[in-house]
RNA sequence: GUGGGUGUAGCUCAGUCAGGUUAGAGCGCCAGGUUGUGGCCCUGGAGGCCGUGGGUUCGAGUCCCAUCACUCACCCCA
C-alpha cells in the first residue's frame, strides 16, 4: 500500500498547530467583530465564470479548476480531452465572492453592509516556502458606501490585530490614483499596469534592473528619466506621516493625481488622533498590488522584523467590483489578514502565547470502576468551574497514564485511590515541578486556578 | 508556465560516486528495570516490495531509461 499523504501544497493540521492557528483566527475574529463586521461564508466553488477575468492574466491560470463528473466527464473523454473541464472552479480569494455575494443578496443586505468571512482559498501554483495551495484568507470589507472613514478604520483593525498578536507592522499605503498620475506624468497613461508591476519590484531590485525591464517594453528614455525624477522625489524617509511635498508637486497638476494626495492625506489625517499603538502608517509610492481591481487607496502590512515572510496582509478599495455582475456604482473597501504567514512569522519569533496554546488542564489517573466512578464526579465538577478536564479512559498501568499527561503538557495530575478517598483529600501533582500536595477534594478548582 | 533538488524505518537522514553475504544510525514507538508516579538513565524488542515500472548484469538500494510524488527558486502572490 502506498504511504498515506495529503495532495502538493496542502496539509494536515494537528493539535498543537490547530490551537495556534485559532488563537490568530481568534484575535482577528474578535477585531472584526468590534469593529462591527459580520461574518458569511460562501461556497468553496464558485461558477468558472464568477471568477475568471477578475485577477489578471496570471491569476486567471492560477484558478483551480475543477473536471465534470460522471457522464459529462466521459464524454468529455470521449470528444477530446480538453473540454473535460466542468464550468466549477475552487475561489481563488474571498473578495470576488463576496462582489458576486453581494449582487445577489442585494435585497436582504442593507447598505453599508460589513462583513467578514475567514475561509480557504485555493491557488494552482507551485507551492514553495510559506505558500501553500490550500490557504486561509481573513478578510474584512465594507461596501455600499465612497468614505474614506473606512479606509482610516481598517487602518486601525491593521493597528489592533497586530498589536494584540505583538508584531511590530509598518502599513504602507498607496493610492491608485497616484499612480496613474505616474503614468501620466512620464507620457503613458495607458500604461499603468505595466509601469506599476515593474515598480511594485523597486523593493527588490535596483532601481537600474527595473529600468532595463521597462526598457524591454519600449518605454522611451524620457520616460524613464521622467519616471526617475519622480521616484527620487517619493523616497521615503523623513517623511514618516505622509506624502512628501515634492512628490505632491509633481503629480498634483494631474487631476487624478490631486485626487489621490487628497485621499491619502485624508485618510493619514483620520489616524492621527487618537495616533496608532504600535504599528506605523506609511507612504510608499512603489507599492502596486497585483489584482487590477483597486481603484483607489491600497494597502500592504509587513513586519518590522528580519523575518523573510513578505507581506502578511494587503487590501485596497474597488470603486465598481460588482459593476460587472450587473450592480454598478457599488464602490467597496476591503482588507485580507494572510493567517498562514502569521502563523509561520509568530512561530519564528516564539510570539505565541502559552496559556492561549495550551489543552487539557487537570488529568485524573484511573485506579479502577470504584475510583473511576469517584474522579468522573471530580471531573464534572471541574469542567462546570470552566477548568478543562478529563478522566483517564482505562486503568491502565500509571506510568502510561503519566506519560500520557507528560506528552500532552498537562499541568495537573490528580491521584485518589481508596486511601484518598476515604479521607476525601486529592493528591495533585504538578507536572512542571513533581511538586505534589493533598488538597481536600471541594478545594481542587480553586487550587488549580490559584496556581 | 520556467529551472534546480530529493524519494531508504513513524520522523530526520547515512549507505548510491568505485554493483557483491542478513540495508544502518539518531529520534520516536513497545516491553522491562520501577505492583501508586511522567521527564533522566540502563536493557531488550517491533518496525523497510530502498517511490513505481522496465532494462543492463551471475548479482541492483547502488548503473541506464521511463514514470509518479514531494520540495526549493523564478514569475506571481497571502
Amino acid at each position: 500500500m502506498r504511504k498515506p499523504s495529503v495532495p502538493k501544497g496542502t496539509r494536515d493540521f494537528l493539535p498543537g498547530t490547530m490551537r495556534k492557528r485559532n488563537y490568530i483566527f481568534g484575535v482577528i475574529r474578535d477585531v472584526f467583530e468590534r469593529y462591527g463586521y459580520q461574518p458569511i461564508e460562501t461556497p468553496a466553488t464558485e461558477h468558472l465564470d464568477t471568477l475568471t477575468g477578475k485577477y489578471g492574466e496570471e491569476g486567471d491560470r492560477l484558478i483551480f479548476k475543477i473536471l465534470s463528473r460522471g457522464d459529462k466527464l466521459r464524454k468529455a473523454i470521449a470528444a477530446g480531452s480538453d473540454s473535460a473541464l466542468s464550468e466549477e472552479a475552487l475561489r481563488y480569494d474571498l473578495t470576488v465572492p463576496f462582489a458576486r455575494f453581494t449582487v445577489q443578496h442585494q435585497n436582504d443586505l442593507t447598505f453599508p453592509f460589513r462583513r467578514y468571512q475567514i475561509q480557504p482559498v485555493w491557488r494552482a501554483d507551485r507551492p514553495q516556502k510559506g505558500r501553500y495551495r490550500e490557504f486561509y484568507q481573513c478578510d474584512a470589507d465594507v461596501v455600499g458606501t465612497g468614505s474614506l472613514r473606512c479606509e482610516a478604520e481598517f487602518v486601525r483593525i491593521f493597528d489592533e490585530v497586530f498589536t494584540a498578536l505583538g508584531i511590530p507592522v509598518d502599513i504602507r499605503i498607496n493610492n491608485r490614483k497616484l499612480l496613474s498620475a505616474v503614468a501620466s506624468s512620464v507620457g503613458a497613461p495607458e500604461r499603468m499596469t505595466e509601469l506599476v508591476t515593474a515598480m511594485d519590484k523597486l523593493d527588490k531590485l535596483p532601481l537600474e534592473r527595473v529600468k532595463d525591464e521597462l526598457r524591454q517594453k519600449e518605454f522611451s528614455e524620457e520616460a524613464l528619466t521622467a519616471l526617475e525624477r519622480i521616484l527620487a522625489s517619493a523616497a521615503r524617509g523623513d517623511a514618516a506621516s505622509g506624502v512628501p511635498d515634492a512628490l505632491a508637486e509633481l503629480l498634483g497638476e494631474f487631476p487624478e493625481g490631486k485626487k489621490g494626495l487628497e485621499e491619502l492625506q485624508y485618510i493619514f489625517s483620520k489616524t492621527d488622533k487618537p495616533g496608532l499603538a504600535t504599528a506605523r502608517l506609511r507612504f510608499d509610492l512603489s507599492l502596486a498590488r497585483g489584482l487590477n481591481y483597486y481603484t483607489g487607496a491600497i494597502f500592504e502590512v509587513v513586519p518590522r522584523t528580519d523575518a523573510q515572510v513578505g507581506s502578511i496582509c494587503g487590501g485596497g478599495r474597488y470603486d465598481d467590483l460588482t459593476g460587472i455582475f450587473g450592480m454598478p456604482d457599488m464602490s467597496g473597501v476591503g482588507i485580507s489578514f494572510g493567517a498562514d504567514r502569521i502563523y509561520d512569522l509568530l512561530e519564528a519569533v516564539g510570539g505565541f502565547p502559552e496559556k492561549e496554546t495550551e489543552g487539557t488542564t487537570v488529568l485524573f489517573v484511573n485506579f479502577g470502576e470504584a475510583e473511576g466512578d469517584y474522579c468522573a464526579e471530580r471531573v464534572h465538577a471541574l469542567r462546570a468551574e470552566g477548568i478543562k478536564a478529563e478522566l483517564y479512559p482505562d486503568a491502565v498501568k500509571m506510568k502510561k497514564q503519566m506519560k500520557y499527561a507528560d506528552d500532552l503538557n498537562i499541568a495537573f495530575t490528580v491521584l485518589a485511590g481508596e486511601d484518598e478517598i476515604r479521607r476525601s483529600v486529592l493528591k495533585v501533582k504538578q507536572m512542571k515541578t513533581g511538586v505534589q500536595e493533598e488538597i481536600p477534594e471541594a478545594e481542587l478548582g480553586k487550587y488549580i486556578k490559584n496556581i
